[in-house]
DNA sequence: AGCCTCTGTAACCATTTTGTTACATAGCCT
DNA sequence: AGGCTATGTAACAAAATGGTTACAGAGGCT
């Protein structure tokens, strides 16, 4: 399980254990001593998981965390405290944070938290369906249903689906499509999407009846 | 998601690690160790992203992009910076700055920071939807609409239509219009100008009673 | 290993789009 | 009005683009 995770705490050493102690577990980390520049990245990236001193000197952790909340930012938090009293402890979770540990602690506990919180906040986001016309796509167990019948795709046709779908109404170029669903760092050419595409009509519209896949000529495909 | 980024950083070695990290992520690269020949530069070359040292010796490098800002070039910025004072921060951004970074800061941070500006003005340049008298073009779904009329448009004509009602009421010259929607170093003859223009009027007024397009003889068509 | 599925690539073809050219028309000047 | 130039129009050719198919390699499963 990989994951990006942001921390955020203002003593240099212990910022630097955390971040060894991460990487070598594998996930990916970048920390802060401070809380500026953190707002944008969560914003712009897709962050799993944000952990957050609590005694930051001036903004307050969870102040911050709240003020994510506004803009609809919900990057899952563990916070780090000194404080151990109950009341502390209560108002972090009341804040939408979803873990909580008191400092000291040990790595161990701590790499232990983070992959709970991962495996939670992973179960939610791949919960649900997402609904286009008459075609659903389960997440959960990613099936595809188009008027209740179920049908097969692979793995990179339900991807490819999916973005489509996520992204209705909006002409994603190739490069996107390579980007977002071959992944970023492959080097594909883009006559592949082409490919993946109409693999993916012929799956899902076999007679070409339905036009869910438009392709715009010159630049991509949308679903609209 | 390939692009063009200039850097300016009067350290060489910085400048080489920069480059070295960029250019392994795929970004296509050039370094300055001033701003001496930048400007001709942005002003020539489409930039995606301006990676700029506030501290050089000489000219200050917020003060250099206050200057590009006033000769309309809009390319975004980076800033690195030693310095982390709350004033100089806000200065920087005061002046049209799109991003700040102060060293000594990890490469993993400004890449991440890159693809964030990146993102952010592709989007800029590529959602919302664009309005003129009763002509609304969607930039997400690129489609027309007249009168809440849908009109099919080529890719060509999408982009001419898009760039003449993003300058509205001025007119634009063939050489401009070759530029922006053909691309810079394409040759073509102005008469292609012409034929587009004119295929693009007979789809948005077939009738000629709207005169949307006018031509403005001797020198070139405006929305007005 | 053998078989199967998935997927990237290349080749080919049909279609659309676009550049160019030639000619007609319209605007502007004397 | 006549003449000149700029622009519109139509037809054609070239180029670009995307669909389709076939094939081969990769990877998984028995």
């Amino acid at each position: 399980m990989s994951a990006f995770i942001v921390i955020v705490e203002d003593e240099e050493d212990i910022l630097e254990l955390i971040e060894y102690n991460l990487e070598k577990e594998g996930f990916d980390t970048i920390g802060f001593t401070s809380t500026k520049n953190v707002a944008q990245l969560l914003e712009e990236e897709p962050v799993d998981l944000l952990i957050m001193d609590r005694n930051l000197p001036g903004v307050e952790g969870s102040e911050f965390v709240a003020q994510m909340r506004d803009i609809g930012v919900e990057t899952p938090v563990i916070y780090l405290s000194a404080k151990n009293k109950e009341s502390d402890i209560e108002e972090g979770f009341e804040r939408g944070g979803d873990d909580y540990i008191t400092k000291p602690f040990n790595m161990k506990e701590l790499v232990l938290r983070i992959k709970a919180v991962l495996k939670r906040t992973k179960k939610d986001k791949t919960e649900g369906k997402v609904i286009y016309r008459d075609i659903t796509l389960d997440l959960g167990s990613r099936e595809l249903f188009i008027e209740n019948r179920n049908i097969e795709l692979t793995k990179l046709e339900f991807d490819l689906l999916h973005t489509l779908i996520g992204n209705q109404n909006i002409v994603l170029d190739r490069d996107y499509l390579l980007e977002h669903v071959w992944g970023g760092d492959a080097i594909y050419q883009d006559r592949t999407v082409n490919v993946a595409i109409n693999r993916l009509k012929e799956k899902i519209d076999p007679d070409k009846s339905k036009e869910y896949i438009k392709t715009v000529r010159g630049v991509g495909y949308t679903l609209c």
